[in-house]
DNA sequence: GATAGCTAATGGTCTGACCATCGGCAAATT
DNA sequence: AATTTGCCGATGGTCAGACCATTAGCTATC
């Protein structure tokens, strides 16, 4: 048994350490979060950010880098140090995330399923009339772009992610859009069949109509289900593609 | 007009320029990946990486120090630099997204809705006899719990994320994990009505019942509507003390 | 007016040094 | 014999100064 050496039980916590890099991403977080800092604007140079810090070089230097692996700050050379565009932040982080998760394309089917019925579902209550109408023009897109297959995804893609934006929850908009940047590759490539590539479309379209139009009439349920049937549908032809063995 | 200076027209590539961090970076992220190096292992002193890699001690430490504060290695003074262990890799990476995003509780209140309900629907279909075990050790320690309110809310987690877990899907269970995590706070808080307190964990036990018994039933659609019953329930008391000002 | 060359500013890299902390070992203490 | 104490080397964290490569903007030249 140990020996308690003295009221020490409970009542002291370990210290807090933090280190200089972790103070100065910190700050600079902050000011991007506060909107001090803009997307866009352009740091001070990091020799007068050293001083402002009161820091060596290598720390801040520490800081900024890792502020740009995350996807905040962007540094040139000869030019400065510049904070990028916002909405990329969940993107980048994302995709970290999953690159090192083993890509398991299952899983990724499934929650992109989950995400894009749900997303139909409360796009259906809360989608703005101009939410509506970009809609019905990315699938103006898809019916005018039968004979072009790049243009046909791109609308297609367009299409759901309209719709997921008109859920006004970022936090959704942003799991569809990563979810859908990793599908998309293997999307294209597995859709690529020329066989289906005709009937495929058009069955796409017509399914893509029918969602817009539960969209328009406010039916959330109705908008779920077409959405899950239409994922169904398209998915079903590309795991034919590409399952060769069979299970059970 | 600008003047065609010669045949450069489309054929010669902007030349790719990859710092001396980035390419360590990709270096030890692709020794993760192939399990060379395996989570808890050490890796050698910086200054042996420094010969290896034949690069100067400040690139190289601005590579440890973006896999750090990506979850992917652990520096320790006086220790060493340590792989992380796996699974964080996404919950890191979501965190510092969601920290940027601005906390929309609204957002994240839905996000986890959704992600409950759909977890707990899939978890009806394929958990198995030891998922349900641990999600019922779980609720065993929630009665223990009563006069706890930490336990309580400790096995209320565990119960939650034993769940997402029973999915056997990564990507739902870390997203849930976040999510979770982010709310968890604001939860303990929010709950620690001392009116609501006592009632409120006997009915929350009893919701938790209804959603275990739902999975040993393997019936995924009452164990969907238990957990949309049991949210939408709590969570009305959540937003019942949070919200101060009427809308509309 | 367009081009070439120069200069200062700036991020990227390297080196060497010092500090704080940690683990382990040996001496001292009980 | 078991525990405590003190020391030392290894290691990550920080700093300062220097040099290089690239960029933008200015200037002189044609």
């Amino acid at each position: 048994m140990k020996k308690a050496t003295a009221p020490i039980d409970d009542a002291m916590r370990p210290v807090q350490r933090t280190s200089v890099s972790d103070e100065i991403i910190a700050q600079i977080t902050d000011l991007i979060e506060r909107n001090v800092l803009k997307p866009g604007d352009r740091l001070p140079p990091e020799r007068e950010l050293c001083k402002r810090f009161q820091v060596g070089r290598s720390s801040l230097r520490e800081a900024l880098r890792s502020l740009s692996m995350m996807g905040l700050l962007d540094g040139r050379v000869g030019e400065g140090t510049f904070v990028c565009d916002k909405g990329q932040y969940v993107e980048r982080a994302l995709q970290w995330g999953f690159l090192l998760d083993g890509k398991k394309l299952q899983d990724l089917s499934e929650t992109r399923m989950m995400l894009e019925s749900q997303n139909a579902y409360l796009a259906a209550e809360r989608a703005t009339p101009a939410d509506l109408e970009a809609i019905a023009d990315a699938l103006a897109g898809m019916a005018g772009g039968l004979a072009d297959e790049g243009r046909f995804l791109a609308s297609d893609l367009q299409f759901h992610l309209l719709i997921a934006r008109a859920t006004h929850n970022s936090i959704l908009y942003s799991l569809l859009e990563t979810t859908r940047n990793y599908l998309q590759e293997w999307i294209k490539e597995s859709l690529a069949e020329p066989a289906l590539a005709g009937p495929r479309a058009e069955l796409s379209l017509a399914e893509h109509r029918q969602i817009l139009a539960a969209l328009q009439r406010r039916d959330a349920e109705a908008a779920r289900q077409a959405m899950v049937a239409h994922i169904r549908s398209s998915s079903g032809d590309l795991q034919r593609t590409s399952r060769r063995s069979g299970s059970g």
